[in-house]
RNA sequence: CAUAAAGACCAGGCCAG
């Protein structure tokens, strides 16, 4: 059993749920009885796959087997709940267990607060901390970082403001830099980026540094707000600080640059991402693509479709840039008139 | 602490407004 856990566990991890479950099903009809983990490991697949209703019936027959569930099948199951939409179901089977006598983990209680969050049910995970935080088990930080996600993308951006200094000036909770990320994202979003970067400051000088992700949504954030001279700052702080910048990093940054009609920078880090061995994904070509297109500069956008052919990616489909390039491959532009009007469509008259 | 559970970052398209 032991053996097949393990085993159940890798396919899991490749997102192969179905085949999952149909394996237990085989080692099952050989005599291989399942054990508490493995009944776990099968909710959440079955949760994976949409099918909560078979999770709680395996909850079931963990019961039926003598089995004492955990918090870990709780957790499991609070998930798939959640993502289900079932967000009031969820809260009752995390007071079922509390009042079985499983004490909820402050993994159970950040899963459901996470779940909720997720489906718009913020008022009720607001609800849940507030109850929580005057029982015993006192919420730690982790469980904060998702209600301060969901109100600033719900626009309650001060709420969240308010939610934070609360967290933060709370000696039984020692924020974290996801914490402190959760809200400077959140910012960023809201073109807030002066608040964001003194959030940002506040954090460096309590200790915390900022991690890739950090400077991610600086970055990006600097740039939707057109200020591109301040995110290549933070992008040289963060190499400075021996961050490594990720394939997230220079969608930003290429995206934004380009949008803000610095096409040659967003070339030259196009190049140093791939000198970092860092490959471009499709988004990463199509940014550019589209970009060199607006520029007008058919050569290289040309250049770069088939370079993106060429290194495995498949082109997005319903796309304007991937349309035009391919009619360009087809050689379709043969008349001034048809690449005119295709060009058009971009708001753009060629030369 | 083991085989199972929680938080932050990127483009476009479509639909709704």
């Amino acid at each position: 059993t032991y053996t097949l856990n393990l085993l159940l566990s890798s396919i899991v991890k490749l997102k192969c749920y179905s085949a999952a479950i149909q394996l237990h099903m085989k080692m099952n009809l050989v005599g291989i009885e399942p054990d508490l983990c493995t009944l776990t490991i099968l909710i959440n697949c079955y949760c994976e796959l949409g099918q909560v209703d078979h999770g709680l019936c395996l909850l079931g027959e963990a019961l039926k087997r003598g089995y004492d569930p955990n918090q870990k099948t709780f957790s499991t199951l609070i998930k798939g709940l959640c993502e289900q939409g079932k967000g009031v179901y969820a809260l009752q089977l995390f007071e079922n267990m509390t009042e079985k006598g499983i004490e909820p983990s402050m993994v159970t209680l950040g899963t459901l607060i996470t779940g909720l969050c997720k489906i718009n049910e913020v008022g009720l995970a607001l609800e849940l901390l507030k109850k929580m935080s005057n029982g015993n088990c006192k919420p730690n930080g982790v469980v904060f970082s998702p209600v301060i996600v969901a109100l600033c993308k719900e626009g309650s951006v001060d709420r969240a403001l308010n939610l934070f200094s609360k967290v933060i000036t709370d000696p039984s909770i020692s924020p974290d830099v996801v914490l402190y990320s959760s809200l400077i994202h959140g910012l960023c979003n809201s073109r807030r980026l002066s608040e964001a970067i003194r959030i940002f400051d506040d954090m460096t000088s309590q200790g915390i540094s900022g991690n890739v992700v950090t400077y991610n949504s600086l970055i990006h954030g600097l740039l939707q707000n057109g200020e591109w001279k301040e995110a290549r700052k933070y992008f040289d702080e963060m190499v400075d600080r021996g961050i490594s910048p990720n394939i997230i990093t220079y969608n930003s940054l290429i995206h934004g640059l380009c949008q803000n009609g610095q096409w040659k920078d967003a070339k030259i880090y196009f190049n140093e991402m791939v000198n970092r061995g860092i490959l471009p994904t499709v988004r990463t070509f199509n940014n550019l693509i589209d970009s060199f297109f607006k520029e007008k500069k058919i050569g290289e956008a040309f250049e770069l479709f088939e370079l993106m052919i060429k290194t495995d990616q498949k082109p997005i489909e319903n796309n304007r840039c991937t349309q035009i390039a391919r009619q360009f491959q087809e050689g379709k532009f043969s008349t001034t008139e048809s690449w005119f009007k295709e060009m058009q469509s971009y708001g753009q008259f060629p030369d």
